[in-house]
DNA sequence: TTCGTTAAAGAACATTTTGTTCTGTAATTA
DNA sequence: TAATTACAGAACAAAATGTTCTTTAACGAA
């Protein structure tokens, strides 16, 4: 990849990021983040056909760091949910700014991608869990709970450990 | 209050309910409602500022009708928690298409609403639940479990009783 | 019914945003 | 060094925004 492009797609990420830190999504035009990265019109469009493109783009980007399992001191054995729930807050506490802003807007493009990623690790563990209701009900209970969690969790600063936050989780849910 | 202007208001409030179905709230354009309302540029903003303000506005008459706890075959006694979610299960359903629309919008902005008035109801019923974790970390794991499984049910098309889904939802959180 | 009040339509307007097309420049890679 | 390609900048038509004005007609109260 050019230098250049990376460069650009880089401004044109951090403009955003800045932007939503001070704006709702919705209320950001294509404007405001080629005036805040500093590149013109035309490369904005060259690089992203709209502004919608723009976020998938950087949730994708983003969500490459949380859900890979490699380096991390929680990625214990793959019927450990806590440890992955652990890790998960761990990866969303390190990368600071961005997921944060992401996270906390109220607009819930967003949360969209971040479900879908935690459905596919509850749907791994849902077996476990031993209770009479439908497992659709189940799959929505757990995924809608934990991002909300999340969304809990960042707005009071994460000061909760991020174990103890899986912790609180598994205790809601688990050994009915 | 006028007769024209509640005539307009009216007209207002179903264009935009009618353009949620087939869009999502920030692609919807103040042009786009007063095209299907038929309303004249000026008559749109002598009512509503702004198009978020028109959501406010459609939000409170909304909520009105879900929250108040009268002429509802399941307005129980005060202490039951499990009534009270059927009865707002009921009204959403009765509510047909308006509340629907709102709640299956990708856009979290109605969301924000209606989890303010749930958090009042579980408020009043967080003593009854026991158990180890901090109550803010319960209250909002209570208020956003039960958004999402409302979410997930009227996806599903609200085939499943009310009175069904709020003991599901009550098997998830209590007796633990 | 009459009459003062007021909601709404419609036109006109400046401003902003959008998305595209062009040309010239300079950074990049091979 | 030479060919490539990303970018800036300008210019553009189209759409959306939000306001101001005038005219029409529906309204509620007497």
């Amino acid at each position: 990849m050019d230098r250049r492009q990376k460069r650009t797609r880089r401004a044109i990420f951090d403009a955003f990021c800045s932007l939503l830190e001070r704006k709702r999504y919705d209320h950001i035009t294509v404007q405001d983040i080629i005036d805040e990265a500093d590149v013109g019109r035309t490369t904005f469009y060259s690089h992203f056909e709209t502004k919608d493109l723009l976020l998938d783009a950087l949730c994708e980007e983003l969500f490459c760091h949380i859900f890979e399992h490699d380096s991390c001191p929680f990625s214990g054995n793959d019927n450990d949910l806590e440890g992955k729930l652990s890790h998960i807050l761990w990866h969303i506490r390190d990368s600071k700014k961005d997921i944060g802003v992401l996270i906390s807007d109220s607009s819930d493009l967003f949360m969209g991608y971040f479900k879908r990623h935690l459905r596919a690790i509850f749907e791994l563990h849902i077996d476990s869990f031993h209770i009479n209701v439908p497992k659709d009900f189940l799959l929505n209970h757990l995924v809608g709970s934990f991002s909300d969690t999340v969304r809990w969790w960042m707005r009071e600063g994460m000061k909760t450990p991020p174990e103890r936050v899986a912790g609180y989780f598994m205790q809601m849910t688990e050994k009915h």
